[in-house]
RNA sequence: GGGCCUGUAGCUCAGCUUGGAUAGAGUGCUGGACUUCUAAUCCAGUGGUCAAGGGAUCGAAGCCCUUCGGGCCCGCCA
């Protein structure tokens, strides 16, 4: 019995009573008691039916509470009616810790079927491949990772996709930096490809547009070329593309992220499913040609609202405009029209999943990446072009809800930052840019917080050697940017700053880290195996009670992280673990409790929650070193 | 002009979906705890007109309306 089951056991009783008392049905709510003195289970059904049937609160808490006393109650110990007019709940002690001990350390603990292996796409990261990863793509990335993890654990059968817009202007931009604009093709020495084309060529190349016009004008041909893709110009892009794409993935890989598929824009573009959709809109009538005003000539998209302009799709000249790209995606996402692509395999990651990519070639390879959900994970200053999509494919399905635009603000750099790359903001924050060259590259950001760790690490664990000191110090570096990029609620802007994400103490990664360092510890330290045949009843101080009961939370958050598609709640959960855990060890001692019988109770206790923790961790993608 | 988001402690944020018990963390500041399972820790104190006003409700940080402050979006660019 984890808490859900003591939950679902409330909730029917009460269900029950009600009934029998011949009450009006209320949705009444079943939750954990707000704080220890009540209880460890509370419900507010008094409130609810005091006005159907004309009773105080307290007064209809007290019949149903005297109700239940009658029932049979396996799981609950006590029923007790507060003033205020909650029933409030004691859970069976021995009844309720057994079981959250047993099924904590399952395999698949946390698992819950919200899914029912459905197929489910997350799209993410989809970053132009003409730069290298900046702290804001990495938002993105840990937010799209760490969602399908955890869709992934309410059952639900994922596939992670990454967009490569390698027909767009920002990548024609790098190909004029080496055609024309006199820039090598190889990166000065021990500069990764993709930084000395974001940080150098692409910067240097749309500053010059001003002032050399010839270089302009080269622009449009090539971004022409690009999408055409037969003249030599486009294979040199498409080279280029391949090798930043290559070098961001590494960065990726390096935040413990993977893919199942990569799509290329270009190949999309190549082969005219657009034309297909197109002809489908038109026919269907979401399209219309407009035949006067501003619009004459176009075809769009028309609007709900009177105030919202309509969107243009094709332009008088019949050249599709931008959004033309993204319609013909999320329909192949969502399997509406046939497949035009083959695929080949591009590498096998590091956890051993193939990443495949798409092609126009024939492989004789034709799989299937697509869902009955899409989720696409894209900043919500897209919020309006995507509403658009969302409501073209809404058309085209008739189901609803098939694709959702998963947003979230954006990250800013604090003035302190941006005063580091010679901008002066005045104290305000400022958003980041790739063309102006103001952003904080992600690999930088990891390699800044890896120096820090490895001298901390090295200064705690002199003994270890320095190839587990690199790795433990990348652990600790990705936990702390990770954690930082999801902790936050979605809407909310993070205001990155150097200095501050440099702190690994409070509510960060690397304390939840710590946490399991240290319960590692604890048993490394214990000649004995906990044997988990035994009863736990002596486990009964509050600091045990509390991990307890944190531990048998976890099933019930990767439901409502899934459910809402909030990552931060698997946050608060892990650091919620590691608060309980940590005020634990402060006040009960483990290796040198009162007897062998208390001493094996703890170590299992001590397991329960470095297992539990391990599993919540490893849904943010967080590794757990055992030292630190 | 229209749309989306946001405003809670000095600072950074939970809580708001689904109204209910004394509004919680981290950080900062003050003080305390390492002969002890790792002090990246713990404990105590400090700190709030939940932007403002109104409404419905027995009851509002939460729901509705208005106002104000902040951010973003609204091209026959991508």
């Amino acid at each position: 019995m984890t808490l859900r089951l003591l939950f679902d056991e409330i909730r029917s009783n009460i269900k029950k009573i009600s009934n029998d008392l011949g009450y009006p049905i209320v949705e009444f709510d079943v939750s954990e008691a707000a704080k220890p003195e009540f209880g460890d289970v509370s419900c507010n059904i008094g409130f609810l039916l005091a006005k159907p049937i004309k009773k105080r609160p307290s007064e209809i808490a007290e019949i149903i509470a005297n109700e239940y006393q009658k029932r049979k109650r396996v799981f609950v110990s006590e029923v007790n009616v507060h003033a205020s007019g909650y029933l409030n709940f004691v859970a069976n002690h021995s009844a309720f810790i057994e079981s959250v001990m047993q099924s904590s350390v399952r395999q698949d603990y946390g698992k819950f079927d919200l899914g029912q292996n459905s197929k489910i796409v997350v799209e993410h990261t989809s970053v132009n491949p003409n730069k290298a990863l900046h702290i804001g793509h990495v938002r993105n990335i840990v937010i799209g990772d760490t969602m399908a993890r955890i869709l992934h654990k309410a059952c639900y059968d994922v596939r992670i996709l990454n967009y490569v817009d390698d027909s767009g202007l920002q990548v024609a931009d790098i190909v004029i930096g080496f055609k024309y604009g006199g820039f090598d093709s190889k990166p000065p020495q021990n500069q990764k490809f993709d930084h000395y084309c974001g940080d150098t060529v692409y910067v240097n190349i749309t500053e010059r547009y001003g002032k050399e016009p010839i270089l302009a004008e080269k622009r449009t041909m090539v971004l022409k070329e690009l999408e055409e893709g037969n003249s030599e110009v486009a294979k040199f892009g498409d080279e280029i593309t391949r090798r930043v794409l290559e070098e961001q993935l590494k960065t990726c890989w390096r935040l413990g992220v993977t893919y199942d598929c990569l799509n290329f824009e270009s190949q999309i573009v190549r082969s005219r499913l657009w034309n297909v959709v197109l002809e489908k809109m038109k026919s269907m009538g979401l399209i219309y040609l407009e035949s006067e005003g501003k619009n004459a000539g176009c075809w769009v998209i028309k609007s709900d609202s009177e105030t919202e302009e309509d969107k243009i799709l094709i332009r008088s000249n019949g050249v599709a405009t931008y959004i033309a790209k993204d319609i013909p995606y999320a329909t192949w996402k969502l399997g509406i029209l046939e497949d035009p692509f083959y695929y080949k395999q591009y590498t096998v990651q590091k956890n051993g999943r193939i990443l495949w990519e798409t092609t126009l070639e024939n492989t004789e390879t034709k799989l299937n990446f697509t869902g009955d959900t899409v989720i696409t994970v894209i900043d919500s200053r897209q919020s309006r072009l995507q509403k658009i999509i969302t409501k073209i494919i809404e058309d085209f399905k008739s189901k609803g809800k098939s694709y959702v635009h998963l947003g979230y603000e954006s990250v800013t750099l604090s003035s302190d930052t941006a005063k580091n790359l010679n901008l002066e903001t005045e104290g305000k924050s400022v958003q980041m840019s790739g063309r102006k060259g103001i952003y904080v590259n992600a690999d930088s950001v990891l390699d800044i917080l890896g120096k820090k760790t490895y001298d901390e690490v090295k200064k705690r664990n002199p003994d270890l050697d320095d190839a587990l000191l690199i790795k433990i110090a990348e652990q600790v570096a990705v936990g702390a940017l990770r954690y930082a990029m999801i902790k936050q609620d979605l809407d909310k802007i993070i205001t990155f700053d150097m200095t501050e994400s440099l702190s690994l103490e409070g509510d960060t990664g690397p304390y939840i880290q710590y946490a399991y360092a240290r319960s590692v510890r604890i048993l490394e330290k214990s000649d004995k195996t906990p044997a988990f045949d035994v009863s736990f009843n002596d486990l009964n101080t509050s600091y045990e009670k509390n991990l307890v009961k944190i531990i048998g939370k976890f099933d019930i958050q990767v439901e409502d992280s899934a459910k809402n598609l909030s990552p931060k709640l698997i946050a608060r959960y892990c650091y919620d673990l590691a608060v309980y855990f940590n005020s634990f060890y402060e006040h009960v001692k483990v290796l040198t409790a009162e007897s062998p019988e208390m001493i094996n109770a703890r170590l299992c206790l001590v397991w329960s929650f470095k297992e539990t923790l391990v599993k919540a961790l490893s849904l943010l993608g967080i590794d757990a070193p055992y030292r630190m």
